[in-house]
DNA sequence: CTGAAAGCGCTTACAG
DNA sequence: CTGAAAGCGCTTACAG
């Protein structure tokens, strides 16, 4: 079976390959002046022998790959889940808004994102996820980030920042998302208040961010937010938690028995995510502890089934669909013109449901 | 700044192109013969100017492109959500097998699966979620699948099959799923049995494989199991939903209620997946009904976080993410050895929750 | 052990 | 309007 390539076309059809190469790249400049009957010889003879460009070669020619990649983790980070829940929110739409536009979506997991751009191996990049309380990478990232601003490549970064450094972002306002959980909390009368991140070593920076916004604003109100019902990363009395790549629910099981044996439970808890939301609800019911009235739980970012727990739960939505499509409609407008720029901050919706 | 690229590497290490390549691909049989002397040179000028072979120049010369391709829907089969639940896990086992074998992860969406193995722009392909009751494109994806035979392709498909074609398969053995369901549902001496899968006019198919199956195994034990307690598909008495590419919570919601106000909610609803029994026990609290105590439910797949509801979902588990890694571990296989088959009926664990 | 050269399958100035 | 030719950046027989 003899490989059919642009010569087969070419001989089948009786011109030369550049003339089958110009029919077939619509958006040449030169694809206008060709004879309507050459046109007619050329793309029966495409049809006919189902012909089908080399991709490699045309990337080779510095073609676009139509190719967006989507970098799960940074290396050290990453454990036995490779999608998150969240994440998978994000490649929705990132996938949603990449096929309407007939690209692709590369999943990139490793360590070097810099060698798929500078390689061409994808057209633009999308991150998330990266943002540790203390990245040992930050360095290395940071360069990262400045070599990519400097060759202005099509990136985004969701819900991470670097300090010292700009890059093109999307992230939601937590700032804005605590203050919509305080009024909440003031609202309902709570008169104290926790908070359970992740129980590991090294979690997310936003929990931390979190914490400090709402300590902001529910100081000097009179609801008690102590330092010893906020359960976030490790060390102290905190519980240890052997790290198996779940998603989080364990940290927020741990956490809960954690408060009651210690007699610190707090009226309402407020969680790093929805997982960990889940968690502490079902240790609570284990506990025999009725949801709201004896305890208020409040999740973040508005996972698919939330509002289907019983009693359903009271979170902060973030629209993380939206970010994936923004991201791509934004990275596509950069790779017309390399001098587009994003940082767009996003104020999240407190969807109130049954656990408040 | 001027590209660099292998000659430039050549130049600074003073040795011809061919011998740098030589020395960057230890696969070639001709690696050995190199003098440790021009190696360390080479290395150290790669090192030093940062060099990354052209992934498409790479790939133009035939390489491996280290790249699985996964085929998100058939084309008329793809509504809003590009991912589902049930897709992300099986892709969170791809993922996390190829990457150990530091392979990279192409989303594939679109009419088109073909080509992207006829282009070479992956080296295998896993497919799902096509099997349609009436699936229009099955003329198309037969011969699609006799082509890839036929050059044995290296793919699979996970979870579907097409009547008159073998193809490389992984699958989960829904006789044996409700073999157990029936077997829970005699034990507990529930005397009416439902069933609720998707409200649209083309189904899965597996949910009218599991219901024959259903049907079979409690036939003449005195459990009833009514046709008109059976909602799958359209027309009829059936609810008509508008489709909004959710996750199917609303066909649960939809058939629960319906249900109800014609006076015909069997004991036990047996549901076509995890969201949809979500959506039954929503409206089941709408309505107070305790669950078990008054009704029965009883999921399939086993989602993240159907541990977490209230009462805990009963469920079959398919182990959705080990699907993933056994396809990719295949996958591999059959690069090395175009004669490698594969066809796995994976028996799956009916896990008993608070719901029964 | 290494170099010079052919060629992978295209695209695109350059001629005519 | 179309052809002949150069070249994208590599790999790999072929010599030596």
């Amino acid at each position: 079976m003899k490989k059919i390539g642009i010569r087969t076309v070419a001989e089948a059809a009786g011109v030369s390959i550049g003339t089958v190469s110009r029919i077939l790249n619509p958006d040449s400049a030169m694809n206008i002046k060709v004879s309507e009957k050459t046109r007619a010889k050329v793309l029966a003879a495409v049809g006919q022998l189902n012909y089908q460009p080399s991709y490699s070669a045309r990337l080779l020619r510095g073609t676009s790959t139509r190719t967006i990649g989507f970098a799960l983790s940074m290396p050290q980070t990453h454990d036995a889940v490779y999608l998150s829940n969240y994440t998978a929110r994000i490649l929705n739409g990132i996938g949603a808004e990449a096929s309407r536009n007939d690209y692709q979506v590369l999943l990139i997991q490793g360590e070097d994102y810099r060698h798929y751009m500078d390689v061409k191996r994808i057209d633009a990049l999308i991150m998330t996820g990266f943002q540790l309380n203390d990245n040992p990478l930050e360095g290395e990232m940071r360069e990262m980030f400045e070599h990519f601003n400097r060759r202005d490549y099509p990136y985004v970064v969701i819900n991470s920042h670097l300090p010292g450094v700009t890059t093109a972002s999307i992230e939601i306002d937590n700032e804005a998302a605590m203050s919509r959980i305080a009024s909440l909390i003031l609202r309902k009368r709570f008169e104290s208040v926790g908070f359970v991140g992740e129980l590991t070593p090294n979690p997310q920076r936003h929990h931390a961010e979190r914490i400090s916004y709402l300590k902001k604003f529910l100081d000097g109100t009179g609801c008690r937010f102590e330092e010893r019902c906020i359960l976030n990363g490790s060390g102290g009395d905190i519980p240890e938690l052997p790290r198996i790549g779940s998603y989080n629910h364990d940290d927020g099981k741990a956490a809960l028995r954690y408060l009651v044996r210690n007699q610190l439970l707090p009226r309402c808890i407020v969680c790093g995510n929805d997982n960990i939301a889940l968690g502490v609800m079902q240790a609570a019911f284990e506990y025999r502890l009725r949801i709201p009235e004896e305890l208020a739980v409040i999740g973040f970012d508005g996972d698919y089934n939330v509002g289907y727990m019983n009693p359903p739960l009271t979170t902060v939505e973030q629209p993380l669909e939206e970010f994936g499509r923004i991201a791509v409609q934004f990275l596509l407008r950069k790779i017309e013109d390399p001098a587009a720029v994003l940082s767009l901050m996003k104020e999240p919706l407190l969807i109130e449901r049954g656990t408040t």
